[in-house]
DNA sequence: TTAAAATATGCAACAAGTTGAATATAGTCT
DNA sequence: AGACTATATTCAACTTGTTGCATATTTTAA
């Protein structure tokens, strides 16, 4: 249920209400690398949030564009934040399309498994070539960040790690196949 | 949309057919180390998929246990599954608790993080464990694999990969907190 | 002897996630 | 002028996933 803490995550960290607009922007980005969804669901979420006394809103009048609505976390949804950090967590239950047709490898050509195993790859290579860049951006002296930036700089660990993890994976199954299958 | 594609790669690989409780068991080890589900879902998705075609059930009367029904996959079946294993995947989406967790980690005192990143490292190293386990006993010798078997052996090995990079973020990021925060 | 585990299937309620569309304004591009 | 992009929110329908419960029999363990 990591959709609400999330999005409380997203709030706690800042000076400033944002809008749903706003977070579903943040999804992309940020906190969007280890936690995805769409705007629809935030703003279903940001109305339960606000409900549960999680959240409180704002009206804010525009002329230029649109009105919004910007959301701020209570002191009660800061708390419940807290208590769920503190909760041991379960790993993510693993769920791969690629590794499900992999069980079944046999009953295609191998080369249809090639092929999709190269474009996964790609996918991680992109990846991992745009966190290297936030990395030597934002990340270069360890010693000169802040308490938020060091865990941001762990956040970006961990995916650097992932996809690395799954590029490596990628070739070593795309090397078996091209070589010991006959 | 693959927990029905996971089924029918089950049912695709068997001389035999099975029953939602064998499948259950199923999604308890082998294709449940890439794919987690419950036995009510599979009942309900088995009902679902044998309303559209893709499978056929047999129902079998027993005396000492209770009767059962067993499921093979149809013609259809086999094609929709060939066909789902052409079409390009996408990395599942992440979504990581631990990593919500650490974003906001400022919240909380670091042993507190520290604490949860040694339990998940267990969890992921006993994983790493037993996948060993499995390849010193099934998969010693790639040369005398057949097909099944060089598929299931590419599958372990991404669940070796998988598991060993958890476990070296989860000890990056220990050291890190130990070390770089004051 | 009582409790539990294993075998076997399913319903119901609810929560979470996906997909498509509707609405409205302002600015930019062709 | 018409199309597209950015801002901003929401509804509706549907699929998928989770949790708790209900049922029934036989074997095994405490």
């Amino acid at each position: 249920m990591a959709l609400s803490h999330s999005i409380l995550a997203t709030l706690v960290g800042r000076a400033k209400p944002l809008s749903g607009y706003d977070l579903a922007k943040e999804f992309n980005s940020s906190v969007g690398f280890f936690w995805k969804t769409t705007h629809q669901q935030i703003y279903r979420e940001l109305a339960k949030l606000e409900k549960e006394g999680m959240l409180t809103s704002e009206l804010v009048r525009q002329k230029d564009r649109p009105d919004k609505k910007i959301y701020s976390i209570t002191d009660y949804g800061r708390t419940h934040l807290v208590e769920w950090i503190a909760e041991p967590s379960v790993p993510t239950p693993i769920k791969e399309d690629m590794l499900v047709k992999m069980y079944v490898g046999f009953l295609v050509p191998k080369e249809i498994l090639i092929g999709e195993l190269e474009q996964l790859r790609d996918i991680h290579k992109e990846r991992l070539r745009l966190y290297h860049e936030y990395e030597k951006k934002y990340f270069l002296d360890v010693t000169k960040m802040n308490m938020k930036g060091k865990y941001r700089y762990l956040n970006l660990r961990s995916g650097i790690n992932f996809e690395a993890g799954h590029i490596k994976w990628c070739n070593e199954a795309i090397e078996f196949l091209k070589n010991e299958f006959e």
